[in-house]
DNA sequence: AGCACCCCTGCAAACGTTTGCAGGATGCGG
DNA sequence: CCGCATCCTGCAAACGTTTGCAGGGGTGCT
């Protein structure tokens, strides 16, 4: 450590400057026109001590941190890493930088988090697909940050009627196009690999899948709804699981491309050919989607624009903060690759070929 | 939005519960024994004013934010996420938030972010093997954040002797066990996937590759040596460039999980099995690498322990300043899956197997 | 010359905490 | 009863900025 001095403060350089600390505020911020001779002594001293302002000290006084946070389940998820990524962005270019805290979908590690931030006095928050579990109190987390007086903003995660700003993507239609891609491919036995919890993202792909499969009369049996952990080991376990019952299936929806891959390198490792024995159709089009073999036909969500449009409802409540509650819905789009084929198997073979797959 | 009163402060709870602001504030940190009447009093007031400590306003008097910045290149690469979510972990383990900062490696980008971490008075900041393009007037990174008297430490880039605490995984280890790994297969015409830049990871990677197959008596032509961006596409790219010059080789080590698995999905797909035709050796252990089929053979870096160890560095330096300078080198380890195989073409054939695997 | 402005600058208060210092009360030993 | 230590509490200064207010000097107009 070479200085152990304090950082030089604006009552330093006003001294070298030879000018009040008044003034030498004015030149920094630019607030209120300032003498061009002073201006420049200023700067001159400014350089000279290599001044830097005290943020802390300006938030605290102005009441403003130009700091957000984003509470999100938990970054190693492909999804989440790349929303968090948009979002450090569109907050960067606005000036702004970002507390970043995964929650793990733990109301505790939640709660504790959104203390931290509305102590640390952040601009805003925004919550990604999290913080929604009602405490015993019945105060949500939403609440809670709201009736503090702190703007916020809740991504991936349908609240319906809740005055908040929410954007959040047409999930209802992401299941159902891949449903309906699936049926025109001649699938009927369709197996749907969920993740590991029931929140509104999930609920909206299974309902959207159903809606599709219904009006082709078909419905998704019980023992072919399997869970997983939402990550790739998940998706094989989920596989293997199928494939245990004798696969009678012949085709998969997983709710996350990380599922569909690991689902289809266990199928591929038990000798199943994807796609000719078994479709799968991931959903997010993460960027590994595109570049494993087959590549994943999957349900593509827009989160270079969820993050971006998160973070100017936000910046627009701290703005306004009277505005009307907005609600943005974005369209998936499903993206047909490799992973998914028409039916080879008649149905009739499918009972017969219960155990084929495995070695 | 509720209220639009501000939040109550010390002030607020000592009139109400008739004490002086000083003694709120000593039951409020503890740091002084109050009388145990008064001190319940206090915390019925705090309760019913939902009183929350201005942080701001604390961390401005007492210098200290427990807050540290975090500078990765990018984190929707997994390695990043991964590295990011442990420290993230560690960090709010220990009381502390972390403002994330991605900087492309960009100088530009990477240096506006050092200055507003600076500026907003950071406890310490994790430089993930970034950050470091000496700037015109020869002070990079690492020392405007020294200079600053702020704690720094680097993680994942090789400083040398500079005084600064590092953490940094044996990549040239990686590179020579990766090589090993790929010669007692039976493997003599390798290529190399090389990241987008010549950081001290990449450097050290190959270094290694090249002293193992020296030591067999074999190079790597400069032929073999093929940039990628980094990204799975990158690695589709390049080996379809390779598959265009006629795969002249048996082998490619990627410098990354994303680059390897585009690379196998592009080989994959031009018809080339992996690994009875090419075998395919990664860099990271990505979660999404023992996924895929065929699994990928990888070097798999300590991510865990990189982010909770520069943590601790960190931590410990924020303690004690004049501390000696540590450098802990963490090993890398070769986990072996199904993407690299023993040569089946003979040396001979692989002329003739000029294009061969193309469609 | 007088007056009204405008431009620039300094003074001082304020933001919400923490903390050194001192004072009052209490208890205890001599 | 005195001296002294201990415990609890309040006062006020300080942290580095911002900003309302006021004052001084200049300019232009009447």
């Amino acid at each position: 450590m070479r200085h152990e001095e304090r950082s030089p403060t604006l009552q330093d350089v006003a001294a070298r400057a030879g000018v009040s600390v008044s003034t030498v505020s004015r030149v920094v911020t630019g607030s209120v026109a300032v003498e061009a001779g002073t201006a420049e002594r200023v700067r001159e001293a400014i350089a000279a001590l290599e001044y830097r302002p005290n943020l802390l000290a300006r938030s605290f006084r102005r009441r403003v941190t130009h700091t957000i946070g984003l509470l999100v389940p938990d970054t190693s998820n492909p999804f989440f890493a790349e929303l968090a990524r948009t979002i450090e962005d569109a907050g960067f270019a606005e000036g702004y930088s970002v507390i970043l805290g995964n929650s793990d979908l733990s109301p505790v590690k939640q709660e504790t988090y959104i203390d931290v931030l509305l102590a640390k006095r952040v601009d805003g928050v925004i919550l990604a697909s999290s913080g929604l579990i009602p405490r015993a109190d019945g105060h949500d987390a939403v609440e809670r940050i709201l009736e503090a007086g702190v703007p916020c903003v809740v991504v991936d995660r349908d609240l319906g009627e809740m005055p908040v700003d929410q954007v959040l993507v047409d999930n209802e239609r992401g299941g159902y196009l891949a449903g309906e891609h699936l049926l025109g491919l001649g699938h009927r036995r369709i197996a749907c690999l969920v993740g590991p919890n029931d929140l509104t993202p999930s609920a909206g792909r299974i309902a959207g899948l159903r809606r599709a499969l219904a009006e082709a009369g078909v419905a998704v049996a019980e023992e072919h709804l399997v869970r997983g952990n939402g990550r790739p080991d998940g998706g094989a376990a989920a596989a293997r699981t199928l494939l245990g019952h004798g696969l009678d299936v012949t085709a998969i929806f997983a709710f996350n491309d990380q599922m569909a891959t690991g689902a289809v390198g266990a199928l591929q490792r038990a000798g199943c050919r994807v796609p000719e024995d078994v479709s799968v159709v991931g959903f997010d089009d993460i960027p590994l989607a595109a570049a494993i073999y087959p590549a994943l036909t999957t349900v593509a969500q827009p989160i270079a624009e969820m993050g971006a449009l998160g973070v100017r409802l936000l910046l627009d409540r701290i703005a306004r903060r009277d505005a009307p509650w907005r609600r943005e819905l974005l369209e998936t789009r499903l993206v047909v690759r490799e992973s998914t084929g028409p039916v080879t198997r008649r149905e009739a073979e499918i009972e017969v070929a219960r155990g084929s797959c495995e070695e």
